[in-house]
DNA sequence: GACGATAATGAGCCGGGACTCAGGTTGTAA
DNA sequence: TTACAACCTGAGTCCCGGCTCATTATCGTC
């Protein structure tokens, strides 16, 4: 691949990124385009279909947190974990508003380094050992979608947060 | 307004109501005046612009859950009414995909409702005192956006919810 | 520097969906 | 029953956004 069209589309996946980001993924092609410094055909050259830019991202976007599940471990690193996607989310740096999108292993990488923490926090006794990972993620996803829509402040990130991890460290169910 | 003015219109919302929640609301209004058996323009006439008409639903739809909550007291109103939306959510009978709508008012009425069981709640010591409205309402529209994405089973509904209602009792923060 | 391959450009095509309006239809009040 | 206002109809307009392609520019190699 010739050295321009590595950074262009280098360009448009950080522009796509960043317009999907605030308007979500109704907005449109050009605006991507415009926002990279390129025409509306390269953006198409790089990405045939609108949705292969989005998944594109997407996928982007999971290798990242999987990266960043990766980079923690301990008793609290799910804990942490939570809290990082959470201030993500309200402050819109992510997106996850996956449209039908295709993301197939991608997902399946990201259960299993969430697991491995679980596994983790559970080994420490940090969290009850009847949780399953399919209520964390469940969990996980729905603050983080709660956190997108509403923009959230710091401090009910920290409050509604902290009503979930006492319901998974509790004793009681 | 005339009898079939009234009916035309009862009839519009109701298909908007089951359109936009199996579509979302990028749904056609073609389709909208389709399942309603009426034509365009019969729509356009009653709701000038498509956000008329996603507003109306959606303050219908509001008005209803405020319904909901006010048939419920007691210790476990709380709990019932958030096992009663997440469910809605999981099966899709709802949507509040609030694209930018204003509700304004009708969102304060949700909340003065949902204030009153988490009040009755604490009071009968089924709820730590310190919980604040905010994250009440927090935990339940992230819950409900996660059974609607994730389209929950039966199962997973139950066993996230048990761990949000066990933060919610539990003693320790 | 010349040359072919690869990439970028952007005006334009096209489908879909929001919205309109002239003309036909129906409810209703007198 | 009549008369009219309110209402319904649906083909058509307009615009927006995804996508194309003939033309032009740029890269990498000899």
């Amino acid at each position: 691949m010739r050295a321009d069209a590595q950074r262009n589309r280098a360009r448009i996946l950080d522009a796509a990124e960043q317009v999907f980001a605030a308007e979500g993924a109704g907005a449109s092609t050009e605006e991507v385009a415009r926002l990279a410094g390129v025409a509306i055909g390269t953006v198409f050259r790089h990405f045939p279909a609108k949705d292969d830019l989005l998944t594109a991202i997407m996928k982007r976007l999971l290798a990242r947190l999987i990266e960043q599940a990766g980079a923690l471990s301990g008793a609290d690193g799910l804990f942490t974990f939570f809290t990082e996607l959470v201030s993500q989310a309200a402050q819109q740096r992510t997106v996850i508003t996956l449209t039908g999108v295709d993301l197939g292993a991608a997902m399946g990488a990201l259960d299993e380094a969430v697991g491995r923490l679980l596994g983790e926090a559970q080994a420490a006794h940090a969290v009850r050992a009847e949780l399953g990972l399919s209520e964390v993620m469940a969990l996980l996803t729905s603050l983080c979608a709660g956190a997108l829509r509403g923009g959230w402040g710091s401090a009910l990130q920290h409050r509604t947060l902290a009503v979930v991890f006492a319901g998974m460290k509790g004793t009681r169910g």
